[in-house]
DNA sequence: TTTTTGTTTAACAATTTTGTTAGTGCAAAT
DNA sequence: ATTTGCACTAACAAAATTGTTAAACAAAAA
């Protein structure tokens, strides 16, 4: 088989993406991730020397993906605009309900800790200076022949990306409503889904 | 003077509460904290004992009014519900930005801290038990007289804070952005709150 | 077979972080 | 003036966490 005898530096790394999801940088403790990865700590070590390069293995993989979900989306040009940002809108989603505890970790190493900060901010830079300037030009030409409201791009983002992103941030605290109002946790994020493309349509288009 | 000989254990309580709000618990040292109280790391334990207890003093504070800066606007019975809400919104955004580092901090300890957790979901039992459907049937009322639109209150309220709380979790993210496109961090808040305002109206009214 | 190479373990070492204590000084109470 | 109680310090101790090493082991190459 090969699942059985996985190598151990491939183990290593993902019970180390468990712990870090979990408890972030420093909550998370090398011996934890050893003992979930069933190897001694001296392995840990012996493949990945630090704690620390270890970790930014894993940040800067996750980082790069969950910046990639919510841009590559709002890439895909042939599509008109307001189908492109519909439908990118639902692929974030998608996507994240894939990787629901990937946001709170993400954003919150990337705040903590200075250098990242500056990483997330100049690849965002790209996204600042070209994508944003034209797509604001294709919105305000929709908005001159009467088809949307008029909105700035830059605050439209925020607006998808606060919807789409923040429940899944809280989600363990939104779970007994979900038990309540919803059969499964899936059925809560079909909701959830439905309920995000809506407000932004209704945001955008005229005659909701 | 009064500030001056301002006593060591209220300057140890705000010296903790910014580097927990900065770190977050496993992130914050102890000695951190009392090198910027200004005082030996021993007071810390003689005022505290311990971390946790110090810790819990803030955390328990902070969440408590993190959740009333919620959820006391929208009880304003005395409005008609339409005002409570976009007037609750508003002083929800309004707390937020003057306590803009709160959410994530309050966010990650409780999700991260299983009591934590089971505490914030006992606190809002009393919330999705009585406030919920009460506000419910309210809503449901003004949809039946072709006021709003059809919404789950639960749904709007998810969308209420996403809307006003993400942009503050994620405001160290967005300074270049912000940097660029306002004259001062306040005119960014105010074009926020503003958006958010409209964004919850076109939701929910009808014919905007 | 012997060597070589990389893997693994257990024990140890270093560092960081948290927590303690004995004793000093000082101010108010007796 | 002496005692009592509290604030405070410096040095120490304990615990937790990360990192290292020498030696055993196993598989493949020579």
């Amino acid at each position: 088989m090969d699942t059985d005898i996985q190598n151990k530096e491939q183990t290593i790394l993902i019970a180390a993406e468990e712990e870090f999801l979990l408890y972030g940088y420093d909550g998370a403790k090398t011996m934890s991730i050893a003992k979930r990865a069933g190897v001694t700590h001296a392995m840990l070590h012996y493949y990945y020397r630090t704690k620390l390069n270890l970790f930014n293995k894993i940040l800067e993989e996750k980082m790069t993906i969950l910046l990639s979900s919510f841009m590559n989306p709002f890439m895909n040009n042939d599509l008109p605009l307001i189908e492109r940002i519909l439908k990118g809108a639902e692929a974030h989603f998608d996507f994240l309900s894939k990787n629901p505890r990937l946001p709170r970790f993400v954003v919150n190493e990337i705040i903590t800790k200075p250098e990242m900060l500056d990483l997330i901010k100049s690849r965002l830079q790209t996204f600042y200076q070209y994508m944003l300037p034209s797509l604001q030009y294709e919105i305000d030409e929709q908005v001159k022949s009467g088809k949307i409201h008029k909105i700035d791009f830059l605050n439209l983002i925020v607006d998808i990306v606060s919807l789409n992103v923040f429940p899944f941030i809280v989600l363990p605290i939104l779970e007994p409503l979900i038990d309540k109002h919803y059969k499964e946790k899936q059925a809560f994020f079909e909701a959830r889904k439905a309920e995000n493309i809506k407000t932004i349509k209704m945001r955008l288009l005229l005659n909701q």
